[in-house]
DNA sequence: TTGTCTGCAAACGTTTTGCACGACC
DNA sequence: GGTCGTGCAAAACGTTTGCAGACAA
């Protein structure tokens, strides 16, 4: 159940704890890029003892580490997101929701040009949904 | 000196006060990404009785009519920038610098097909910047 | 056994809110 | 005179810190 999980970790040389295991399991499984509070309160029903600062540290250590993605797309509550290769994220104004977007950039390549060295790429686009469309119309 | 700004304000239909046109000449002026604390600490040398709430709204109001950008890169304080075309961002890790990164994505077209209608790009970068790089080598 | 992780409570820094006063059409 | 903007203070919010006890290796 969590093999996966615990040889992403040991791979990472992260000391394993069933919280982190946890953490990263329910991230995999649910790519609805949750908020500490929602990892939080999702955990606390089967681990009434889960502690916030623990989901802190975890997320932090996670991300750390290239395990998770830290999502900064709406300047308030941090979003994460397990890391399933690059991608980017759309963030409907309407409704709220945040969508995967699996565009590439062709020319980033154009960025070793400027002669800094570019460890993480982030593409956040903003606009209306394509659901919330549809029901503007109406 | 503020021909500029007052024009740009009226074309928004923004009411024009001395805070907001001050807010906005710093910011086309100082290209620096300041925190709503340095725009603060900043324009209160010429006017001590400006208040930090009324830079807040000022730069709500400038970024939700498009004068101005916010940056939300480091996950902690906002940043913002004048909107003089469209251009990303790059955050130096080692010494925390931000710099304007000009780059076009094509690959944007295809958001379209996505079915969303897209009104905001924001791409962040992160790594070592090239002066960072060049201390590391010594 | 040793060092690290957890969980609680308190602190912190940024942003937002409520409200009275003042400025401007 | 009514609307809108400002500035102060207080509150709210997400996140971080300090520490004592528990746990993983």
């Amino acid at each position: 159940m969590f093999e996966k999980y615990v040889k992403l970790l040991k791979e990472k040389q992260i000391k394993i704890t069933p919280q982190r295991l946890e953490i990263l399991k329910y991230l995999d499984e649910n790519r609805t890029h949750p908020t500490v509070d929602d990892i939080y309160h999702e955990l606390k029903k089967n681990n009434p003892a889960l502690s916030k600062t623990t989901v802190y540290n975890s997320v932090d250590m996670l991300s750390n580490h290239g395990l998770i993605q830290i999502i900064y797309i709406t300047g308030s509550e941090h979003r994460y997101d397990f890391k399933h290769g690059m991608h980017h994220h759309f963030l409907c104004n309407k409704c709220g929701e945040i969508f995967d977007i699996d565009i590439e950039c062709p020319n980033l390549q154009s960025m070793l040009e400027c002669g800094h060295h570019v460890d993480e790429v982030h593409g956040y686009f903003k606009g209306t949904c394509k659901k919330c469309l549809g029901e503007e119309k109406k």
